[in-house]
This record gives structure tokens, sequence and C-alpha cells, in this order.
DNA sequence: ACCTGAACACCGTTCAAGT
DNA sequence: ACCTGAACACCGTTCAAGT
């Protein structure tokens, strides 16, 4: 019932030149940007516990700010772990379309289902190396669905990128079924489950150590894109 | 560094007939089996919030008993935890078995790879029905590695009893791949996947809604069986 | 043998008061 | 406009003391 009207303040320009100030320059009253150090003291935390791990006060603390200041910025914890989402999120993002973008010309990883198969991989490589980020930014938990916008956003893009680019597949005539959708969210739920299993730690009952991971995860998912291929190569 | 000797007593049977009791029967001060009762509460908790809205003080309040009682029967938050996963897990694995005992014999069903379908809808299926007990079995954060011999055990033995099912696949010439372990890592990686993708949330912006879950699950299932399949069938 | 109830060290969140 | 610091209502966990 409390609604935080927030003006559309434009944000300050960083302060030139304290040390020459004659104002007491100890330390200010004033941080600079604390909403900046905060998530960064909470991506520093995903880091050395998990999500489970970032508490609101001790990002306070790191930020060497008293446990009530974090709220004049967040409005509550979900709050500030949903910034550090969107900031993942866009790494996520960032990374995988770069990846993309290196996919060599004039080869078969050109053809769109190549395309489709660097998609895979991009996103299983973030998140075998990233396994922290990509559980903030996959679990909901961590976000309110109100606020997530920039999370959504992000991801609808890639899940956009991934329908064109599976669209161009089929209008080649490289996919079996016409049914893309169902090939997408398939394709999705191989991805996010072999990621989930790392982050879940069930790979060690899987016999997958941490080092095969990668490896198995590109096996895996070049089965799954044997599976929707037209015309299926034998094994090499 | 404490070790909760825990030595191996049988469990008390219910006692009988307290009503006509001579003692004092209003409010027994040491409770019947208040371990249940906190597994049974905790489990209802995790109906009614999800996993991180189980809290033994609430566990305790719940079966009417101080906040440090729990302690006598679970070393921590943890161990509870770790005791209504098992609980879980547990009937997560008489269902599916059952589910493969129905399978009508003498039918294409009957094939192993039809049982193999069989498992993976009966897993599926249970998923998208009990979420949050699913959440539970599947999140490491709910138990600690050592303690949860019983949860590992009981997935073990539907590993186990995949495993075969795919193996007996592959005798009768019904798989494309020889590599049956990566065939099972990546059927597995999809229905997890898919099972958590409803858990996360991810469901509305794949267009599933509610009812659609389980004919989607099938869907996609179908789609990859196809693809492992060794004579893929036209779609119908 | 099992439970109580007070205690401790943590949380998230609020709010007057300071600068 | 932003931050402090005390306060409140919660946790998990421990431990003497009760029955």
């Amino acid at each position: 019932m409390r609604s935080s009207a927030k003006p559309p303040s434009a944000k300050l320009p960083a302060k030139p030149r304290r040390r020459t100030a004659r104002a007491p320059a100890a330390k200010p009253y004033h941080h600079g940007d604390l909403r900046r150090v905060l998530i960064d003291a909470a991506l520093q935390l995903v880091g050395e516990g998990g999500p489970d791990a970032v508490s609101v006060r001790e990002a306070a603390r790191r930020a060497g700010v008293s446990p009530g200041a974090p709220f004049r910025h967040f409005p509550s914890r979900d709050a500030l772990m949903n910034a550090v989402a969107e900031e993942a999120q866009r790494r996520f993002r960032a990374e995988i379309e770069a990846a993309l973008a290196e996919a060599p010309a004039s080869t078969p990883a050109n053809k769109p289902l190549g395309r489709f198969r660097c998609l895979g991989l991009a996103y299983l490589r973030w998140a075998m190396r990233n396994p922290t980020h990509f559980e903030i930014i996959s679990s909901r938990r961590f976000f309110d669905h109100d606020e997530a916008a920039g999370v959504s956003q992000d991801n609808a893009e890639l899940i956009d990128l991934t329908e064109r680019t599976l669209a161009e597949a089929f209008a080649q005539g490289q996919l079996r079924s016409a049914d893309l959708k169902q090939v997408q969210i398939a394709g999705r739920a191989l991805v996010y489950g072999f990621a989930r299993m790392n982050i879940d730690g069930h790979f060690p009952r899987w016999g997958v150590a941490g080092a095969d991971a990668e490896r198995t995860a590109e096996a895996i998912l070049d089965l799954f894109i044997e599976g929707i291929a037209k015309v299926p190569g034998k094994s090499a």
C-alpha cells in the first residue's frame, strides 16, 4: 500500500576532485553511488555463497553504511536481488550474442541449424562457467515479476532470436518437424535442465565431473540437434 | 563437531486408548511422535508457501510445542528439510513405479522404448502436479549430501531403472545411438528442465498455460523419443 | 528421555532524528 | 536529499531447568 513515488530524477554526475576540497573530506556522509556499490556487493556475495548468502545488512556493511541505508535505494531485499539479476542477465545476453557473432561465416555453422547450435552451446557454456549467476536469473524467487521488466526483456530478446533462427532452419528444410514452438520448448528444456542439474548438484550422481561438464553439454546438444534435423548424419 | 549419537532404537508404537486412561490426559508433556508431526507440519508449510516458507519455529508452533523442542529430533533446519525431502522422494518413486506397472502389456508401450516413454511421462506428470514437492527433492539446498542417503538412494533406484530400460531398447535395436549414457543424461536434462521451468515460473513467458503443461510435456517427450529412435515414424 | 522458556546472534524493515 | 541508529518482529540454535 506504500507508493514509493520515484521521480524521474537524473542521476547525479560523479563529484569532481575531492582531495583538494576545503571541506573535511574524510568519509563523505553522502555515498557516491550507493546503489551501484550495493549491487556490486551483492554480486560478490552471490559469488561467494550463492544467492541465499546475500543479505541486505551484509551488503550495507561492505558498503560501509548503516543497515537502513539500502532501503533508500531498494524498497526490499527482493528489489536488490532483482537489480542483481538484471545485471547478470545483461551479461548473459551480451555473451551469447557475442558468441553468435563469432560464428564463422560460410561453414556449416553458418547455416541456421548451425547457428541454433551456437546459441545452445553459448547458453550452456555460460551456465557452466557462471553457475551462481545463472541461478539468480533462472529462479523466480529473486524477482517479483512486476519489477523484473529488465530481466524479462533481455530474456525475451534471446527467445526471439532463437525463434527466428529456428524458423530459418525450417524454411531451409533443415528440420524434421514443423511444430517449431515445440522444438523450441524442448530445446530450452534441455539446456535449462542441464544447467540446472549442475547448479542443483546432480552431476556427481551422473558421473559428470567438473571438467566433463562442458564436453557432455556439447554432446547432448548434438544428440538433440541430430534428433530434430531432417537428414541425420551418421556419427563420424 | 557435535556427534548426535543416534541409537538404532525401534520407533515406539502409537499409544493405545488415551481417552479412558486414568492419568491426567489433557495435554501430554511428551508428544506422541513429535518427529512425525514436525515432518507433516513442514510438508504442509511447503504446500502453502514453498520450501522457503518452512521454518522450524512455525512447525513447532503447529505441533503445539516450544521453539527448542524440534532440535531434540533434528539437529538443524536442514535435517528437517532432509526428512521432508525423503518423504517426497519416496512418494515420487512409488508413483513412477506404479505408472510403469500399469503400462499395458503386449502393446507398443510394452517394448522397452515405450516403457522409457512411460517413465518420462510419469516423471513429468508428477512434477507438474506436485511442483513444490518436486522442488524440494531437486534443489540441493534442502539436504546436506551426507545425511541425504534416503533421497539419493530412491533417486539412484529410478536412474538404474531408466538405465536398464534404455539398455533393453538398445538391445532390441530401437535406438539410433549406442552412447546410452549420453542419451540418458539428455533425457534427464529434458524432463528435469521442463519440470524446473514450471517451478521457476517460466511457462507464462512461453505461452504454456497451466492446463497446457501436461500436454506440452507429452509432446516434447515424444519429440525427444522420435529423435533417438532408430526408425522415426512420420508424424501421424 | 523429552520438553520449556529464556537467551544469543542474526535477519528484513521502519522511522524519527541527524547532516 | 541522503544517512544514522535505535527499534520491532521475526529467524535458527543453545542450554539450563523443569517433568
